[in-house]
DNA sequence: GTCTATATACCGATAGAC
DNA sequence: GTCTATCGGTATATAGAC
């Protein structure tokens, strides 16, 4: 079980990323995984040991992908406004380019966090926390009005994960329901800076609690 | 396989969905919903057939409830903006009462309907249908700015499912950093109302699109 | 480090007695 | 309709040769 970073378990991860994302924890297939990975399962357990310390290798990675992508959108300051834009499309640009991460993640939250060890859970917490930070900067500066900032950034990345994930479902069910067209590749974090911020109401419509 | 609806079905079907939410279609195991249903699981085969059928008839009821209630809450006409609101609290308090169904949406949007056969996809279609059949509404009556609708329905079910499982992961997270505390059943419905009619920023801040 | 072969266990599904 | 016993297949994991 080497620790290392060997271009062998940087291949491994790859592969067992995109299983994990497609089947599961319970339904991925280790086999599989050796099988894209190119390699022999026995050399799989080799350099990463069992099926529950790859899934912990792969989450943790990506989740410390999504740290840097976002430490990096976060290093500026100015008001809480922009930095919430800032924050939502640097989520929304990092999903795109991992898209492994928010189908594991979703199932995640649908079990409760069951495959998650301390350590991954540790760092996803880093991650909302960032979010839900900002948020209350916001609160507290007066740029944004008084609400739950936890339910407001639980809101939020279900939102992200759903859009970030919903292509290859609605491409079936375009086929069903041609209302729901597969527009895809749109800007999903534009779209849901501006709809968090400003919501759908017509401005001077309805009662603002 | 009988398809009546058998009183030894019904808690059968309650066994199931309780399992497959824990647990994930392939993470489920036959003898424990056989063994949560009081029964043997010969008996299990008997009454509903393999594994998959009966995954597709806790779905088709979970649906069929879901839709049943949405439809008393669209019964009502009025403008789209009331409309909205008594879809989503609608929609938030039919979740509370199927606390399963979440959970295993929420796994399907992760592998793309992986396990939904045309049957369940066209229920789900047609729930989600309603929620942006009355946005597409909404934004040709003027009431609300004309954002993607089925975007944002997407964003409103993906927020919704989360808000609707989260509790139990938010216990463990909150261990972890206690600044996501555990405030729960917190009115899901009239925060998403809300969130999404009117978004977050102060009245007058910042540019509308 | 790499592979073949295999141990060990479990799971979905069914046969067949009652 | 209900149960016990079990088949057949497959999964994770490892032993051991090279």
């Amino acid at each position: 079980m080497t620790k290392q970073t060997s271009p062998a378990r940087q291949e491994i991860l790859d592969a067992a990323s995109s299983v994990f994302a497609e089947e599961g924890f319970a339904g991925a297939r280790v086999d599989e995984i050796a099988r894209r990975a190119g390699i022999n399962k026995a050399m799989l357990y080799y350099h990463v040991g069992n099926k529950q310390a790859l899934y912990t290798a792969v989450l943790t990675r990506n989740f410390d992908r999504m740290e840097e992508s976002l430490d990096q959108a976060l290093a500026q300051g100015g008001p809480a406004i922009e930095r919430l834009e800032v924050v939502i499309t640097g989520i929304a640009r990092t999903l795109r380019h991992l898209p492994d991460h928010p189908r594991i993640v979703l199932r995640e939250f649908a079990s409760s966090g069951e495959n998650l060890e301390p350590e991954v859970l540790e760092r996803m917490v880093r991650v909302l926390g960032t979010v839900r930070d900002v948020l209350a900067a916001g609160i507290r500066s007066g740029e944004f009005r008084t609400t739950d900032p936890v339910m407001t950034h639980l809101a939020l990345v279900g939102a992200s994960l759903i859009l970030s994930t919903v292509a290859p479902l609605r491409e079936r069910i375009s086929e069903i329901d041609p209302g729901i067209e597969a527009s895809d590749g749109a800007d999903v974090g534009g779209f849901l800076a501006d709809l968090l911020l400003h919501g759908i109401a017509m401005p001077g419509t309805g009662e603002a609690t």
